[in-house]
RNA sequence: GGGCGAUUAGCUCAGCGGUAGAGCGCCUGCCUUACAAGCAGGAUGUCCCUGGUUCGAACCCUGGAUCGCCCA
């Protein structure tokens, strides 16, 4: 187990434990100690609270990259807190299929042996598939096992796996009975890289430089007392007139008001289309006059239904023109448009050319711009799926973290557009539907019927019924959308569609999605539409919204612009805990994105360095608690006369119940950023830096210790560990490799137990001290005087001096005097006096080292080591600064309306505030008259 | 065109009515027997601009600028 610690033959000789601390060892090892104790494999019926969460399934032919760190390390840090707090905890992995992606792959390797899919045939082909999903599918499951991801391996989905596929069939069949799939022709966005419709979700508009043509239709029938003989019509794609029914104006637009219902000819074709009105035609665009191409534009799709145009598609499904365009059939799509540029140039018909910026939609798979095309496809029906999904949100479900972007899921459900689920591809869940096309002469046309059903049987035997026992049925080619089976994912993922399922029973709804806001549409919308049609219920109750990782330029991180930053680069340099302390350190309440500096010649980040740094903090805090601490001779916190604890463990135990009590809250509240920032400045400032100082006189005591010097060690012992423990349970959801190693190194508990399913600390609200902190405060202040006195002096740390601290609050006096050694110890003092201004016996040599704040006066009287003309300096800024801040607050305090409208302790607080910096401005001046 | 977000120290970002903070970087001094991946001390700001509300605005409201994102 932890060999490091146990190598160790006694506490007393540090040089079993390295200085520093290395990741490595201890994060294989703990992972897999996890995963052999099945400790994050929880079972329903068990007690406890269900709290579950289905992580997003990244893609499978996906690589690791900084989202996936970002999305799993928040999940994780929720998922470990909540098992810490004694829930019982689901959280389940698992990967889509990725339908294009998978047979982009698959292509590529045929093409390079000379095959293509068609020749493979369809069965083969998805041998291969599933070959290589094997081989090679799995490996960013690896990889999230590297990120000490405590999912249940045990219950790992994949969209494809047998019940998966069932859940996917089964809402397909329910969802068409319930007459919410439907299928038709319709212009589809068509990817040609793919060979796949897409839906409009995968379009990405961009802007692109292109041209704007203009070029004239001449009028068919020219009348007498007019003399247009042309109309002039502009367009980004001149290729598409081919298929044109009809030229549109505006009804009033002046210009052409006169010619609408006349008709031009189509050049090439010596097609006569009409001139018709259409309210959308925007009289400012070009001409003012636009063609009308149904088949090969949505908006004129539109205008098309509404005039009963016909469609004319004159594109192949491969991007090459087909026999509708005359002379340039067999063409590609984009030589098609330079030779029908040169056509209508030769013919004289050209009239413009302009450069033109202009929006094109591309496919986000293939990278190529989508054609719109008219084709039969399968499609959902969203408005009822999304008038449910409504309803539940304006009841609060599910409930977005931040807000905000609850408005974003809420308008895009309003107007929502169908959504075409058919994918040309074969890699997927295969469309269950049967063609009858025995009653269409055993060829599949558009008038063939068709059963839709859950088995082939099942569909023969429905078709037998309608269409007689001589039938023959052909299932349908295509398959399903991958984001409709990841639309089912977090009941499908549970058992659905078997409603019985203990799983599903005891864990659905889920408790929280945490995703980032690019995939609301995509993902978070399409499930709760799922779950509300077959659940009734939504499938979680919180939504917590992430940014992005953004690069170092404060880029999105994509795979095609190159700029990723690879996780594992940055898990070997600094450890998993440091990078995903650091991603969770850097996360804002607002869910912002976070950018992550990078340096790229070295693969070296500041950001990760930093919480590499906090790990080896906490590594070197509990190396010193091993090497002062003897654990067999130790007596439980619990059992400890709470009478003889310090004022220093007081308040230590103080802050230790607050920030507990801070840190849950906002871990429970999604503010995981501050709860890391929270915890840091814990550990470091408060327990390191000077409870650990505070101590280190008690632990380290002489040969012949006294009674008392040995309860005192004790106590400090005690104390020492008991914070120590507890901070390492309140940062195991952040860096739980490391914690889980020195919780056991501390504990000494065997390995089957296991810190991360250890109860969180409670929460001992009797320690609860708000003014003994504050007093720490004044005690702090005032060793830093000290050492700022002794460093400004350029005092040696050897140096002992004598340390005078004069002051008439008397709460101060008590601090003070209480904590005598302990200042005697951090400030290096030989002695330590505390008196009031009264007490004083003599007035203090002029000479001696003088620094004032608010009203206490500290005093080293050093002669001879004091350089005066620093000392008047330094006195002399203090004095402007107190006189200043005297100004200010005269002021505000002399403004009657200040005094009678800002509420009683802001004022009573600004006199307290002018009263010390009066006596410090006294007390200051003083000083200086004393060196004069 | 519609919507959302950002703008605070050199950098990355907190703070969101009571007069400005952290980390990193920078400067000075320290290998003080847990930690140089460290310790101690220090410097640093028209809180984008503009009006307004308020006793009081980085914070709330008008208007604008710049950058980024989403939808059409």
């Amino acid at each position: 187990m932890t060999d490091q610690f146990i190598d160790t033959s006694s506490p007393k000789e540090p040089q079993g434990l390295p200085k520093t601390y290395d990741p490595k060892g201890t994060e294989s090892r703990w992972q897999k100690v996890w995963e052999e104790e099945g400790a994050f494999h929880p079972d329903p019926s068990h007690s406890g609270e269900p709290f579950a969460i289905v992580i997003p399934p990244p893609n499978v032919t996906g690589e690791l990259h900084m989202g996936h760190a970002f999305n799993t390390s928040l999940i994780d840090t929720i998922i470990r807190f909540q098992r810490l707090k004694g829930k019982n905890v689901l959280c389940l992995p698992g990967t889509d299929h990725a339908s294009i992606a998978v047979q982009t792959i698959l292509e590529k390797q045929l093409k390079k042996a000379g095959l293509t899919k068609n020749e493979l045939g369809r069965d083969a082909f998805l041998q291969k598939a599933w070959a290589w999903k094997e081989e090679s599918g799995g490996r960013i499951v690896d990889q999230l096992r590297r990120l000490g991801y405590s999912v249940d391996w045990e219950r790992e989905r994949f969209t494809m796996d047998e019940n998966l596929s069932k859940a996917v069939t089964q809402a397909f069949v329910e969802l068409f009975q319930k007459g919410l799939i439907y299928r038709g022709e319709y212009l589809v966005n068509w990817c040609p890289a793919s060979g796949s419709a897409v839906s409009d979700l995968e379009v990405e508009m961009k802007e692109v430089d292109g041209h704007l043509w203009h070029f004239r239709y001449p009028l068919a029938k020219i009348s007498s007392h007019d003399d247009i003989t042309h109309l002039e019509v502009a367009t980004t794609r001149p290729e598409t007139m081919l298929g044109d029914v009809a030229l549109a104006v505006n009804p009033s637009d002046e210009r052409y008001k006169h010619l609408i219902g006349e008709f031009v000819v189509l050049p090439f074709l010596e097609r006569k289309i009409p001139i018709i009105a259409d309210d959308h035609v925007d009289k400012g665009f070009g001409t003012g006059c636009v063609k009308v191409t149904p088949a090969h534009d949505p908006n004129d799709f539109a205008i098309g239904q509404r005039h009963s145009l016909p469609l004319i598609t004159v594109m192949n499904k491969d991007g090459t023109m087909n026999e509708h365009a005359g002379p340039f059939k067999g063409l590609d799509r984009f030589d098609a448009r330079q030779a029908v540029i040169q056509a209508l140039e030769e013919k004289e018909l050209l009239t413009k050319i302009e450069p033109y910026r202009h929006s094109v939609p591309y496919s986000d798979r293939g990278k190529v711009p989508v054609e719109p095309l008219l084709s039969t496809q399968w499609f959902v029906h969203m408005e009822p799926l999304a008038s449910k999904c409504r309803e539940h949100f304006s009841q609060g479900e599910p409930r977005f973290v931040p807000e905000r972007w609850g408005k974003v899921y809420q308008d895009w459900l309003e107007g929502i557009r169908d959504w075409c689920i058919s994918r040309q591809l074969w890699w997927g869940h295969r469309i269950p539907a049967w063609f009858v096309i025995s009653e269409t002469d055993n060829k599949l046309t558009d008038a063939t019927p068709f059963v839709v059903a859950i088995s082939e049987q099942e569909a023969s035997d429905i078709a037998r019924k309608k269409y007689g026992p001589l039938i023959q049925l052909q299932r349908d080619e295509d398959v399903l959308d991958t984001w409709f089976s990841s639309g089912l994912w977090p009941f499908s993922t549970l058992g659905w569609p078997d409603k019985n399922s203990p799983d599903l029973d005891c864990w659905y709804p889920t408790s929280t999605l945490v995703t980032g806001f690019d995939i609301i549409f995509f993902w978070v919308a399409r499930m709760t539409m799922m779950a509300g049609t077959f659940t009734g219920k939504m499938p979680f109750a919180d939504v917590y919204i992430h940014g992005l990782v953004r690069d170092e330029k404060n880029k999105k991180m994509s795979k095609s612009s190159g700029n990723g930053i690879d996780p594992l680069l940055l898990i070997e340099r600094y450890g998993t805990d440091a990078l995903r302390f650091a991603l969770v350190r850097e996360v804002a309440g607002a869910g912002q994105d976070i950018r992550l500096d990078y340096d790229r010649t070295k693969d070296t980040s500041v950001t990760v360095e930093a919480s590499r740094n906090f790990a080896n903090k906490l590594w070197n805090a509990t190396r010193f608690a091993l090497i002062n601490v003897s654990l067999s001779n130790s007596i439980e916190f619990e059992h400890l006369d709470l009478s003889s604890l310090h004022l220093t463990d007081r308040w230590i135990l103080s802050r230790l119940a607050r920030v507990n009590k801070e840190t849950s809250e906002r871990f429970e509240n999604y503010r995981l950023g501050e709860a890391a920032k929270g915890l840091y400045e814990f550990a470091w400032n408060d327990f390191c830096d000077w409870y650990v100082e505070l101590i280190k006189r008690r632990l380290n005591i002489s040969d012949m210790p006294t009674n008392n010097e040995l309860l005192d060690k004790q106590v400090a012992e005690k104390v020492l560990l008991k914070v120590l423990t507890e901070l390492l349970i309140m940062l195991h959801p952040l860096m739980p490799h490391l914690t889980e190693e020195l919780w056991h190194g501390v504990t000494g508990v065997s390995q089957k137990e296991l810190l991360a399913l250890e109860p969180w600390p409670l929460i001992n609200e009797t320690f609860l001290d708000s003014e003994l902190e504050a007093s720490f405060s004044q005690l702090f202040s005032s060793i830093r005087l000290v050492r700022n006195l002794r460093a400004e002096a350029g005092l040696k740390l050897s140096q002992k001096v004598p340390v005078l601290f004069i002051t008439p609050k008397k709460d101060l006096i008590d601090i003070l005097t209480k904590s005598k050694s302990e200042i005697k110890a951090l400030t290096r003092a030989d002695t330590v006096e505390v008196v009031t201004p009264d007490e004083l016996s003599a007035q203090p040599t002029a000479k001696a080292l003088a620094g004032v704040s608010g009203e206490l006066e500290v005093l080293l009287p050093i002669e001879g080591l004091v350089d005066l003309e620093a000392l008047k300096i330094r006195l002399g800024k203090d004095l402007v600064k107190a006189e200043k801040e005297i100004s200010s607050l005269n002021d505000r305090l002399s403004n009657t309306n200040f005094t009678k409208k800002a509420p009683q302790e802001v004022v009573l607080e600004c006199q307290r505030k002018l009263t010390d910096a009066v006596a410090q401005a006294d007390l200051v001046r003083q000083r200086l008259l004393g060196l004069q």
